[in-house]
DNA sequence: CGTTTTAACTTAAACGTTTTCAATTGTCAT
DNA sequence: ATGACAATTGAAAACGTTTAAGTTAAAACG
């Protein structure tokens, strides 16, 4: 490893004037710069992040906490991508990314795998919420960006899920469905959102409609959902239009569908969210609800290192992403 | 942030002691130990990484070099359930992950950046292998794992690809099928291997196929294998079955063959690869073959910790990871 | 010409560890 | 009592940086 100190000698000057060259700092010669700077390139010199990092305190790095069920939200698709433009976006400013995780390992906490790691921020997404380690990091002194969730004095960036069902049941209504049925997700916030705005969104248009329409499943879970859809098929009224948490639940639901002899969308309609890869691929076309998960992880990516950088910012943002219905040809037109 | 001296000083010992009772090394006293912990304790002593990677020359941190076309193997499914069995494996041991990239910032190299962040190895996959950059991490003195390409004198983890195809065709053949075709990826290595299994397999069972029936499409690209399988099926005499490179692609052609008023299997049959998600829930379910990311990602994570932990280790392996054939309804019974 | 200012550079301490080596003690066999 | 040995501890250097404070010489000023 070739150090400043390689480089000093190799010049004939300081370590400390070595370092202030290469950081441009204003009170070394334009000349001995010159000099060190291509002594520099000549030996292959590139920086030792840890030295830095000790001495600084500023690591250049940033916590990921993305935590599903499956203890990693890499293969969530949603998530992948919001981590993905979230990566790419930090990643143009200099910054490397590190998970964070609970090593049983020497049980360090979050908090204490932010430390140990000497992050400079995290952001966290796709966990349980009130997971006593997760509020641990919430009242830490690290800047902190949360994903679709908020807390009292944190930034969150949030997919505007209102919204989001709102448009969609505005569109299904729009087509002249009346019977409408949700198959809702876990008890998240972003579950109480859509379903809070389910409601909403049909009593503005005065419809109302049984209790039996609104079913809970889990996320990215076809398997339940089939059972639901078959459960809300088999009612004495059934609804002529079934609206998924989301994209994978989506298909579960078609299979039970298409079991039961039913055609899409001529004898009932469906509707996913997401905007997933595979709503554009089945056939029909799914009916979703884009979520702009590069917009989420951009932002997301801007207003933490914008904090990092700017420490005395006090200023609390609750960035809203809308969302895009992508209209597919899964829901039948009633008029 | 409280460090060694803290604890020293609340001890009334020397750093070296505290160190080295943490590290429980035998040249401290018992008694010592106990009381040092203790007071580690208390304070909420956590290591710096930094300090010690830099002391130390390790930094249990495993670089991660997945980079596709779109920059970025995140949303790259086969990638993310390899990289995310990689993780979880690494992080049972202790280590985290770092993405290597090559950041055009201050233009470094994926090598320099690994020497930046100071990481102990690096899992190699989903590039362009014979970009420079990654030859000169080929080249380098870093412990490295390639997966699904194979290097002279590296360690690789490779996906059974020729088993693979070789159980496909078997499978299609027994079921009576004589005129297959096979929708193949980018020009790979991994594609070579399977082109090369295809033919051979079907040689085995003196099946020879017309030179059209081997198309050449682009991995995870449902639209571009829609087009290639309309091809095929516009051909004077069309094949019965198709393979296709991926389930994603074998969407898109199945949505061809039902454009074309064709039921699937019972006028045309269908075979995908890589066992993902979607091939479970489609109906009918796919036919496919499923690659064991769980295990891709593990053994690539514990043969990469091994070489980091005995480095004189000269043994080149080749590790060749079986799949699975997934039997779905998408392939009709000829006999 | 003497004084102050500025520019260019160096010294040295510090960040939090690990690790070598030396120092101090106590134990035990002779 | 003496020397040898083991057990325990501490001092200090080192890893590669950054940076506050200090030094020197030249330039600017009145």
């Amino acid at each position: 490893m070739v150090s400043l100190k390689d480089i000093a000698n190799e010049c004939g000057v300081s370590v400390a004037t070595v370092s202030k060259s290469l950081n441009d700092l204003n009170d070394v010669g334009q000349e001995t710069k010159d000099r060190v700077r291509e002594a520099a390139k000549k030996l292959g010199y590139f920086p030792n992040s840890s030295a830095r990092t000790l001495k600084t305190n500023r690591s250049y790095n940033i916590g990921v906490l993305f935590v599903d069920e499956a203890q990693s939200g890499l293969t969530h698709d949603y998530f992948a991508h919001v981590l993905d433009s979230f990566k790419r976006t930090v990643e143009a400013q200099g910054y490397d990314i590190t998970f964070i995780n609970s090593r049983h390992n020497n049980n360090m906490s979050y908090l204490e795998h932010s430390r140990y790691r000497g992050v400079d921020g995290v952001v966290i997404a796709c966990v349980d919420f009130f997971d006593p380690q997760v509020m641990d990091l919430i009242r830490s002194q690290l800047p902190v960006v949360t994903i679709d969730h908020v807390f009292d004095y944190r930034i969150a960036v949030l997919s505007d899920n209102i919204q989001g069902m709102h448009d969609l049941v505005e569109y299904v209504c729009d087509k002249g469905h009346r019977r409408i049925a949700y198959i809702a997700g876990d008890d998240t916030s972003v579950t109480k959102n859509r379903v809070g705005s389910f409601y909403r969104s049909l009593e503005k248009r005065e419809i109302s409609i049984p209790d039996e329409y609104l079913m809970y499943s889990t996320y990215r879970n076809p398997d339940l959902a089939y059972l639901k859809t078959k459960e809300l098929l088999a009612l004495p009224v059934p609804p002529t239009c079934i609206m998924y948490c989301d994209d994978y639940s989506a298909l579960g639901g078609i299979n039970a569908i298409r079991e039961a002899g039913l055609s899409i969308p001529d004898d009932i309609s469906v509707v996913g969210y997401d905007g997933s890869y595979i709503a554009r691929i089945l056939d029909p076309k799914l009916t979703t609800l884009k979520q702009d998960t590069e917009r989420i992880g951009r932002v997301a990516a801007e207003k933490l290192i914008h904090l990092i950088e700017n420490p005395k910012t006090t200023l609390i943002q609750r960035m809203v992403i809308d969302g895009e219905l992508l209209e597919g040809g899964s829901v039948a037109d009633l008029n």
